[in-house]
DNA sequence: GCGACAG
DNA sequence: ATCTTGTCGC
């Protein structure tokens, strides 16, 4: 990119084009049951160096059936898009995608930090990339993008539709008793009912569901390997 | 014009 | 996302 802010002129016209590409990709999103819901769920996640120039992510396979993370990847790639609200793919994706096209075993769903279809061109970041990937994928989020939701029970399984312009765009799930809930909607190749049960079964004693917390874990991990003083020096043979 | 605004 | 330990509250 070479523009690089609000102030510079044809920056709409840059902000015009990522829309354009969000609006072709929304086209191509498929929306059917995932049934069987699959075993195996792959999670991502990423994080950023401390200068904000290095962007790592990790990928992970969970399995449902044993509780337990079988297979983790890394990407680490430099940090070339800023974070500009509903443009969360164009920063974060690349390193997300290459991170989940390095695993080895085989999931039939990934489970994205982000939003997916509740999203302002119905193009979250777990949307632009499971239709990339053309591969299942859930957006799971956090906090709240866009959408308004009425209050839900404070019981683990409580929800509530997220709605935006009359339309159901996910819905607000809480996956712990008494935690903050978490927003989904769907990717691709999935549909909104079993995007959530999904969610809801990967979900152990923890508010994150499994796949993602996992990936947020290991990401940690890589970035404390490679960003941390100490991790450095050693690198550098310096003691 | 004034907020809101995933990670 | 990231800066950051203990601490107040359900």
């Amino acid at each position: 990119m070479t523009l690089r802010g609000k102030s510079d002129p044809g920056w709409s016209a840059l902000v015009e084009e990522w829309k354009a590409a969000q609006r072709r990709l929304r086209g191509r999103m498929i929306i059917t049951p995932l049934d069987p819901l699959p075993r195996f769920i792959a999670g991502a996640d990423c994080a950023f160096s401390g200068d904000q120039q290095t962007i790592y992510a990790a990928a992970v396979v969970y399995d449902r059936e044993t509780r337990r993370v079988i297979d983790v990847a890394h990407a680490t790639r430099p940090a070339e898009f800023p974070y500009i609200p509903t443009f969360l793919s164009f920063r974060e994706g690349p390193a997300i995608k290459q991170a989940i096209r390095a695993l080895k075993h085989e999931f039939g769903a990934i489970l994205f930090d982000g939003q997916g279809y509740a999203h302002p061109r119905r193009c979250g970041i777990a949307a632009h990339l499971a239709i990339e990937l053309d591969q299942p994928g859930i957006g799971v989020g956090k906090s709240r993008l866009i959408g308004e939701f009425g209050t839900l029970a404070s019981k683990a399984g409580a929800t509530a539709p997220l709605v935006d312009d009359d339309e159901q765009i996910g819905v607000v799930l809480r996956t712990q008793k008494g935690l903050r809930p978490v927003f989904v909607s769907i990717g691709h190749r999935v549909d909104l009912g079993s995007a959530v049960k999904l969610v809801a079964a990967c979900c152990t004693r923890y508010r994150i569901p499994e796949p993602t917390r996992q990936a947020d874990l290991a990401v940690a991990k890589l970035k404390r390997a490679s960003d941390t003083p100490a991790a450095s020096s050693r690198r550098n043979r310096i003691s």
